[in-house]
DNA sequence: CAAGCTATTTTTAGTAA
DNA sequence: TTTACTAAAAATAGCTT
């Protein structure tokens, strides 16, 4: 808090506590890294919210995988697994079970979306029969990429630094394009900025597509099957 | 940090970081549980570390469990951590194409800019029907050639340092313009100051043709494509 | 080492644009 | 609504005990 001293206790207000979540989310999350940073501790952050569908991850999906398999090896979980009562073990073998499932499912369609991936984008465009699922999808899986990418810069960024006024380095948005300050501009061009928001996004990849040229206008696909958010890997 | 700024980067000394360490865990937590009361966020830490054996946990065991497991359930997740293994040599193929793609263009366009810088600078006045987004472009690669002359005078003021007392170099901010101290002055006039904004620099840049007679006045292209960060190499 | 102490830096609540 | 700003609150690096 800063006007005023905050009471801790859940925030009534709707705008005021998503404003609250959005700023400590980004905190945190700033917190984390920082701490992997100075001391070396490898650790991961993965935030729900009811404000976007897809989580907040740190550092990475490769990173947060890893640390958590680390700790699902430890001991101590175990046991407090072990803890919970006879009910709850016949409820974690049907977990059990379903996350099978869910992993078969998961790893079919991950074979299918390499394959879409690399059939469409290594070509230098989309192909025009492609659903608007597979492509969220895809949009949705670059968007990941292009994160990492930027943290790797910003830890680059941040590493050569002391270095006397350097110029504020470009963030990567996408190929070959850069822009000088995430904030100092619009969202129009093929800039995909991070932080756009599910509409935008919608809108550039839109764009993208049409772009093209040989792909037929799309109509709006706003109510469909969700655009970026809620398709991937139902 | 507190006594001094804290450079964002392993902390060898091994006390320093154990220390630091201790204190930031305890903030992460607090940050952690402050986040989940205030914004009825469902959420937990685990925290391994070199200096306890039992890994650092908040809510509690139970607490934990249930977060975790949640998100084990996500599957959009999990899908992402996988993927990433098969595909990444899939990225750099892509990725690298790409990087080609953009690096082709981007020399075109250097060379292109180049020729028309030649054409028009050493004429000592602009062309009049040259278009707004090259001028941009023109402008921002002066903007560079200039940063990299400062930089080879900052370097060679170094190299002779030691020579007790040298008066403070000027800048050179354009030709035949120098200003003693950045922050002294304001940001009027034709010096191109390397700390003006987006819109101080548009201003400027407006003057420059306003004054050079033959040019007809032009409008406020603020909100046309953008005007210096990101109209370059497009 | 651990614990306590501030001078500073960093975060952020409330507000304004 | 989102973004920007700022003053106040909180966190914390380097000391001291």
């Amino acid at each position: 808090m800063t006007r005023k001293k905050v009471k801790l206790a859940f925030i009534t207000n709707d705008s005021a506590r998503k404003a609250t979540f959005k700023k400590r989310k980004k905190g945190l999350i700033k917190k984390v890294s920082e701490l992997s940073t100075l001391c070396g501790i490898d650790a991961c952050a993965i935030i729900y919210s009811p404000y976007d569908l897809q989580p907040e991850i740190w550092p990475s999906p490769l990173g947060v995988q890893k640390v958590l398999t680390k700790f699902q090896r430890m001991p101590e979980l175990e046991q407090s697994k072990k803890m919970v009562n006879q009910e709850s073990f016949l409820k974690q073998r049907i977990q059990k079970a379903k996350d099978q499932l869910s992993k078969q499912r998961k790893d079919n369609r991950e074979k299918e979306m390499t394959h879409l991936m690399f059939q469409n984008l290594s070509a230098g465009k989309i192909m025009p029969n492609i659903s608007m699922v597979d492509l969220n999808d895809m949009a949705w899986l670059i968007d990941q990429y292009l994160k990492e990418i930027n943290r790797r810069v910003e830890t680059l960024v941040k590493n050569s630094q002391g270095q006397a006024q350097l110029a504020p380095l470009p963030m990567v948005t996408n190929i070959g394009m850069t822009k000088i300050e995430e904030k100092a501009q619009g969202s129009h061009g093929h800039v995909l900025d991070m932080n756009m928001d599910v509409m935008q996004k919608q809108h550039w990849f839109m764009n993208l597509l049409d772009d093209d040229g040989d792909t037929p206008p799309l109509g709006d696909v706003s109510h469909q099957n969700g655009f970026w958010p809620n398709s991937f890997f139902h």
